[in-house]
DNA sequence: TATATTTGACCGAC
DNA sequence: GTCGGTCAAATATA
């Protein structure tokens, strides 16, 4: 672990997102030109080296050769982002709880994952879509926190016993980031959300968040992109801080997530919030997974680009303006900050 | 009518 | 007694 060599590594790295982000924004211009089938191309291409970027990118943050120190601290699972102990955060089973209802979960043992997400796909009202259908069931005010907590568990909860939840509360210091809080497992099956009922409504998603949000491919891609980018940023900023614990979700936990399509193309990610969907990574936003392993990041970066690509021709001159999004380049990698595209 | 959200109450842990 | 998590009735929405 040469420190010279890891802050090289960083500063190169911070460079090549610096590109990523010069190529959004001609990527955003593009979209603002009268559309073409020049112009498509063009955005097809930027796409690319989007890609290509933040491949090299990730290839940096391995060559750091961080993840050794993110892993160790990955097994402590306890640490919430802000580096404050999480009474809620343990290994284990929720069984125990399960059978003891309104029992406080200080006690209970839950796998638990946390995440810091930007308010962008999901406005005012909360973070962007993670792929799953959550249904709010409270709302606490929390003793010295600004902001209410709300508590989401799977819609699937009764018809297949899925007994993952969530809390998202308001940042303090940012009211643009959530912090969201895992707790179990998705065991609901994909096919189960079609079965004909389904949500009416969108909770997260506040449709008046952007007065150009017209074209919902559009919209979806770019709102998954941006989701999705802010958590492989923080994924990033864990592997080389090596300071956040982020627990590694288990191959169980994430059952659907399919090698050939992480993101659902079919169904835009961020505007399906009815039903766990079918081919839909079950953790895109909360999957820090173990970062660590080969293709994760990768995975996450580039299928978030590919996706958006993929919308390109149905974009006409409809469009998500992607100044909405900007990476954080001040971003301190080693005070534990969190980079993320940020939705002012 | 079915489903989701809101919100006060309840419960156990501390 | 306080706090956080959950329940469940009332209400809202499509």
């Amino acid at each position: 672990m040469a420190e010279g060599g890891e802050n090289g590594g960083r500063a190169r790295l911070v460079s090549e997102l610096g590109r990523v982000q010069d190529l959004v924004r001609q990527l955003e211009l593009l979209l603002h030109a009268p559309s073409d089938a020049a112009s498509v191309e063009l955005g097809r291409r930027l796409i690319h080296q989007i890609v290509a970027l933040t491949d090299r990118s990730i290839g940096m943050a391995r060559a750091t050769d961080l993840a050794a120190h993110f892993l160790p601290a990955a097994a402590q699972q306890q640490q919430t982002l802000s580096g404050a102990p999480s009474p809620l955060s343990d290994a284990g089973s929720d069984q125990a709880f399960r059978a003891s209802p309104k029992k406080r979960k200080a006690t209970a043992r839950w796998t638990s994952q946390q995440a810091r997400v930007s308010a962008a796909g999901g406005g005012a009202e909360g973070p962007a879509d993670d792929g799953h259908s959550w249904r709010k069931y409270g709302q606490k005010d929390i003793l010295g926190a600004k902001h209410p907590r709300a508590y989401y568990r799977c819609t699937h909860r009764n018809s297949q016993n899925c007994l993952a939840t969530k809390q998202v509360q308001r940042t303090d210091d940012d009211p643009t980031l959530f912090d969201v809080v895992y707790h179990g497992e998705h065991t609901c099956r994909p096919s189960g959300s079609g079965s004909g009922g389904g949500a009416r409504r969108a909770p997260q998603h506040n449709p008046h968040a952007h007065p150009q949000q017209h074209n919902p491919h559009a919209q979806s891609a770019l709102q998954g992109l941006a989701a999705r980018l802010t958590v492989a940023t923080a994924a990033t900023d864990a592997v080389i801080g090596g300071a956040a614990a982020l627990p590694p979700m288990t191959p169980e936990s994430c059952p659907a997530r399919g090698a050939s399509s992480p993101w659902s193309l079919a169904s835009p990610v961020g505007s399906d919030s009815y039903g766990c969907p079918q081919g839909v990574s079950p953790c895109p936003v909360p999957g820090y997974r173990d970062w660590g392993s080969d293709g994760d990041l990768q995975e996450v970066v580039s299928a978030a680009a590919f996706a958006a690509v993929s919308h390109l021709p149905a974009l006409d001159n409809e469009y998500m303006p992607l100044e909405c999004f900007a990476f954080d380049q001040s971003f301190d990698m080693d005070g534990g900050a969190m980079p993320s595209l940020f939705y002012p």
